[in-house]
DNA sequence: TCAAAAGTGTTTCCCATACACCCATGC
DNA sequence: GCATGGGTGTATGGGAAACACTTTTGA
């Protein structure tokens, strides 16, 4: 791709060379993340950060950034983004979907190409970027009237999020119910890819499923599923500092 | 969202007013489609254009527009891209992927928004847009090379196809069959949605699998699928023109 | 001894697959 | 009568779900 001109005929090259891409008006392009973690107390949950500039000032969002044309790809938009927020970096980002109605940033027609990270929160170090004033992680919570957000007695509702990032956050949680069950989505969760329990790949499940799954199901088909395609190692040790019977250690490879 | 300058400060009106978009380098945005359709011989073919100008100039690609900013959205541009090319509108149009790399056009950065449509041949007339030369469907084949396509005695092979388009169709074909099992696309490939027999709904789903199908186990599943769930309905007519059985006609709601 | 997590065994039902077979029609 | 597509019945096997049960540990 790199290497198009060397093929070129001169009358290309001068084509390409005197190109105006501006015979079109140009929207901005974004990328915004959804950042999905499991908290302390097993609970599905978000990192937002509250905005600092305008629009839409003070009102909570999820983090994303401009893309800088022709420095950078929009994969590496988001992995800068992600980094910035969370100091982490080589954390595996799913495009989800994007958004361009032309009125859905007041400023201008941006574009926004949204991707959805999921990362373990031990290595989570949440800073505010460039942008905001804050950055918290929120439970996903459920009442009458639909998805709402928790930290502590913070309670933020979908009408609260800036822009149109209410319908972004609502469809990344149904993307992520759905790839659960054919994607290995549910290891970059855990705590330790390379040595975890059945039980804590299970409460990962159940967190993101929203509901309790039975214990022998839920073996039966880990073992069907990853261990006998070899895509987990059973590694032939216990965990044995709870206060209970020792468990089985397993490692997610690749 | 329209509206969201009435509730504004005057402080952030100004703002608003006086936004400079140009901070930021911005990339064009384009929306190409994956044009799907059924041929004459019920095999899987897409739509592909000859390129008229600069750069890839008589190369084969799929047809795309830039975005006009501020004037429509990504899904328009994707449906005025669609009538352009084959007159057709009000055809579901799913959105693919996005493809961001800088440098993936020759010409600037260029940021496209995928679409893939689904067709019925009947129902096409294909007409070359603006910027090509031609306009043929091509029928989706494979050898030990890989992809393919052929039309009559014309050969393409993923080589030959424009900018980053042989990645992108091979992406779309793969999606197409992974959603044939669990959404109803097939049922906007028939050439009749509103009356068709299951041997015709069978024969979709062959092209798209690229495979035989068991014909008990096909109606049955149809039979479960979307008979008994009331997504299709039983008309009680049967199509008695074709030298053999009578067939009984279906249609599928909404 | 008891709570709680870890782990096993069994039964039931649904669905995918394979395959053998019959039916109606035009030529 | 026969090719072709239209349509039925049956058997097998695996997985999802429900549930009853045992084991091991620290407190």
């Amino acid at each position: 791709m790199k290497d198009y001109r060397k093929n070129c005929s001169k009358e290309e090259l001068e084509y390409l060379n005197t190109y105006d891409s501006g015979k079109y008006e140009k929207p901005s392009v974004t990328t915004d993340i959804v950042i999905f973690t499991i908290d302390e107390e097993d609970d599905l949950s978000l990192l937002l950060i509250r905005r600092g500039g305008y629009p839409y000032k003070g009102s909570w969002a999820i983090p994303g950034g401009f893309l800088e044309a022709g420095k950078e790809s929009i994969d590496e938009t988001a992995e800068r983004e992600l980094f910035e927020e969370t100091g982490l970096k080589n954390i595996h980002l799913t495009q989800l979907y994007t958004f361009g109605k032309p009125d859905r940033d007041p400023r201008t027609h941006v574009v926004s190409v949204v991707y959805t990270a999921l990362v373990p929160k031990t290595q989570l170090q949440i800073r505010a970027g460039d942008d905001a004033t804050e950055a918290k992680l929120f439970k996903i919570k459920y009442d009458i009237d639909g998805l709402y957000f928790k930290n502590g007695s913070v309670m933020i509702s979908k009408g609260d999020l800036a822009f149109d990032h209410a319908d972004i956050i609502e469809l990344a949680i149904k993307r992520l119910r759905n790839r659960i069950d054919y994607e290995a989505d549910a290891f970059a969760l855990l705590k330790d890819r390379s040595s975890f329990t059945i039980y804590e790949l299970k409460r990962i499940y159940e967190s993101i499923k929203n509901r309790s799954l039975d214990t022998a199901n839920f073996r039966k088909s880990f073992f069907r599923s990853y261990l006998s395609s070899g895509r987990v190692r059973d590694r032939g040790e216990k965990r044995e500092d709870a206060g209970r019977k020792p468990a089985e250690l397993y490692e997610f490879i690749a």
